[in-house]
DNA sequence: AATATTTGGTTTATATTATAAACTTGTTTA
DNA sequence: TAAACAAGTTTATAATATAAACCAAATATT
């Protein structure tokens, strides 16, 4: 009646980053964090998270002198957003 | 963009439970500990944080000689329901 | 030229949370 | 009457989210 929720995706900041990337081809570092609210530290560690996942890759490089992360989501990461979509959709359709 | 998830609503089991009691009348405990398959101690800290929260009612009675513990969902907790549903979309609606 | 500030993060610490394990009180059954 | 069960509650633990503190390099200021 109620499915397990994805615990990795069941996380306020970690799921708008995952969102944001869902709907764009590549996200840096910089803009994540101002689309999302989220403080550097915070948004940091989750990145970690997904990243370990294997829901997310992080690119390293720079732009211009200064240093730059890009984001993508990885196929696994569509995977598990639409899973964990599928699964909340259960306990927010109320009445069905 | 992202706006605030509602904490207490933001957690699986009491995301469970006020589900459920969106849909019916009122539910007892050993019934809400059937459909959402939690264990009773883990449901029973989360009825008291919906409860202090004003989110739902309690009401201890009898079904026979056992005791019985009805709970019922209040407007306050159905707005809030509500609330978190159409914040949680803005997180879910891929490409809008 | 030296110093201060900003950028773009990472690491560490803390406070909260979810969850399970252990316990309690009373009831039914063998 | 003793064992098992029902219906929870309380307490302990492990995980989590989050913020605070920190760091290195680039840029701006005096």
């Amino acid at each position: 009646m109620f499915p397990a929720l994805d615990p990795l995706l069941h996380s306020e900041l970690r799921l708008a980053v995952v969102s944001l990337l869902m709907s764009v081809d590549e996200a840096d570092f910089t803009y994540i964090k101002e689309q999302t609210g989220a403080t550097s530290g915070n948004l940091s560690v989750q990145i970690d998270k997904l990243t370990a996942a294997g829901y997310i890759t992080v690119e390293k490089g720079f732009k211009g002198k200064m240093p730059r992360t890009t984001c993508r989501i990885t196929p696994s990461g569509m995977e598990a957003f639409k899973g964990y979509v599928k699964a909340l959709k259960k306990y927010i359709a109320v009445g069905k």
